[in-house]
DNA sequence: TAGATTGTTAATCGATTAACAATC
DNA sequence: TAGATTGTTAATCGATTAACAATC
């Protein structure tokens, strides 16, 4: 059981998410209880290493019961900072940026899209939902006043690092990249890569090797 | 040195995409030369690593001055299966789904968009850039006939298992899932998660924490 | 040549799995 | 109660880092 001072793991981390996600689904289920056993077998771990992550949020199971979903979903959100209201901005009006911005899915998990940007002028102005497209200029004003916590990176990969820089500037304390280029940032701002592009290499790699001895 | 029958550690394949981009890019920067250090530096790793992970291509480095751009660029290709190009279908004509159409990132990479499903009538027949959305019932002529090997999940997260059911039965050996749900496949068929929102919870807990000790 | 950098072996570190006493 | 399931400790496994002989 974590006391709020220590980190977890990273590996612990990356698998909270998706924890809390199927959890979310049996409570919509009405499904009161779930043990470290069907969680594993939802979700293609083994039910040590349900047990070993769990045992490092605030909550416990119970012997012979399992897991409350009720309790484990809450637990789950207030352990990855879910259970609050994140502000982001897009940076980046192309496809891909509108499709972040029009995501159904962020609002869903806590997500805010409070600005997009744009550094070319003939973009600035159009509308992408609620929102209109600002310029580069108006970032550090946005993020300061609206007190926006992570900045996407949705722009061409050449154009990455400047953004990032930008961003960094601004204030943002967590940056997500959409590219594929690698981004630089200090130590207090967290960096995430999507990489999408990577795990359609990865799977290509996977196909190419198919067949092939472990 | 690695021999085409054994796989390399999935820790290993997930770092060559972040070396090919680097050193396409620094081809386009026309440096011939780059060394372990200097791409351990750029990519935020050790040149212990680097080496290491290298050591598993079919390409050998030369003392003092490092690797030759052009020929690590190639053989990270190679050894990733992005030396040929990678047809994949896109389910879902929703905001996601379309822009990763429009993608353009993905043609210079050599994945091609073959085909766009949805399965919503309404939308199908609609224009997404050259292609046509066409319904769920077409998707397994398509992955056949035009030998496409991946197929991404761009719908709603509650009906990613049934999409992906649909492009197992259809035969791609590939999936990336675009969506929060755990996916479950055959051995048969690669997964990998793109995780834009579990990315997003993940530096939710890097804010939530910053500053505490590690 | 001297010095820089590779490829590889050995050491360390961390993550996963197994095992099991505690418990409801 | 008996049996199932947790939380945790110990064992295993794999990944990263350090070190260094070979080499250009």
């Amino acid at each position: 059981m974590q006391t709020e001072q220590t980190k977890m793991p990273a590996s612990v981390v990356r698998r909270l998410p998706k924890y809390l996600t199927h959890t979310q689904r049996l409570r919509r289920e009405s499904v009161a209880w779930v043990s470290s056993m069907e969680l594993a077998e939802a979700l293609g771990l083994t039910s040590s290493t349900v047990r070993q992550d769990l045992s490092h949020i605030d909550f416990c199971g119970v012997s012979k019961r399992g897991y409350s979903t009720a309790g484990l979903a809450t637990s789950l959100a207030e352990a990855l900072g879910a259970d609050r209201e994140v502000c982001v901005v897009v940076v980046g009006a192309g496809n891909l940026g509108r499709a972040l911005v029009l995501h159904d899915e962020f609002a869903r998990q806590g997500f805010k899209v409070c600005g997009v940007f744009d550094a070319d002028s003939d973009v600035v102005g159009e509308k992408v939902g609620r929102l209109l497209v600002q310029g580069m200029d108006r970032l550090p004003e946005t993020v300061c006043g609206k007190d926006v916590d992570v900045g996407i990176i949705a722009v061409p990969a050449k154009a990455a690092q400047e953004v990032a820089d930008h961003l960094i500037l601004s204030g943002v304390r967590g940056i997500l990249n959409m590219t594929a280029a690698h981004v630089v940032a200090p130590d207090k701002v967290a960096v995430v890569d999507a990489r999408i592009v990577a795990s359609l290499q990865e799977l290509s790699y996977a196909i190419k090797t198919q067949g092939a001895r472990t």
